[in-house]
DNA sequence: CTTGATATGTCCGAAAAAAGACATATTGTA
DNA sequence: TACAATATGTCTTTTTTCGGACATATCAAG
């Protein structure tokens, strides 16, 4: 049962905090489209649409929390992103965010 | 720039997980719906629907994951629900989350 | 030379969710 | 006695999101 419900709120978080599950792969290491839909894979055992993804790494970078350069070798391009300081402040909200709620939950126990 | 991060990111929650903050408020102290609404205004600073909370209250009940009972002073009604078991174990498998989520934050930093 | 993997992109119909109205009853206060 | 607060419920319309298709190109291996 309990394995059912962390498997539930793993996907519910990957769905609705996507932007933060990128933020958080491509500040760890920078990366493209293709390589964080494998990581997410291999780290959390999600399945990422591309459809999903690429668009989503657009925005972020429109809206300042990613910038990315273009990585060509030979004929072979692919779109690099990092994290801006935005980008690290945002996610660094969502951990402070984080830490409040679990304190909420100790205080109780 | 932070505080409006912050508030996005409580706004998100309360949308994506309201089952989640539900169950934790009731969890804290059976209370009912009215109430509820109340809490998640004054602790949290969150207007959650009525049209919204009611519905959940039952699908929740229904699920397993809470229970009530009617409360009747005079001819004034109002149904009570506590946290079951489940309910619980489901919550604390998300704390169990959050914890996981931090402590990959916290090895990198 | 074809298949599978790498790599990025758009778009549309269906499904789900959100906002807000409609509905009703009690109680306290001005 | 009218208004605001307490209390719970449904329903419909609008908005958003999701899954999956369509599209294209490079490269490695069998």
């Amino acid at each position: 049962m309990v394995a059912s419900f962390k498997k539930q709120i793993v996907l519910r978080f990957s769905r609705n905090f996507l932007d933060i599950l990128v933020l958080r792969l491509v500040q760890a290491e920078p990366m493209w489209g293709y390589k964080i839909i494998k990581k997410a894979e291999t780290l959390f055992g999600i399945k990422l649409r591309h459809g999903a993804i690429y668009p989503l790494l657009n925005s972020l970078e429109g809206s300042g929390f990613l910038r990315s350069k273009q990585e060509i070798q030979g004929r072979r391009k692919r779109r690099v992103y990092e994290a801006t300081p935005k980008g690290t402040q945002f996610i660094n909200t969502y951990y402070d965010f984080l830490n409040e709620q679990l304190q909420m939950h100790d205080i109780k126990e």
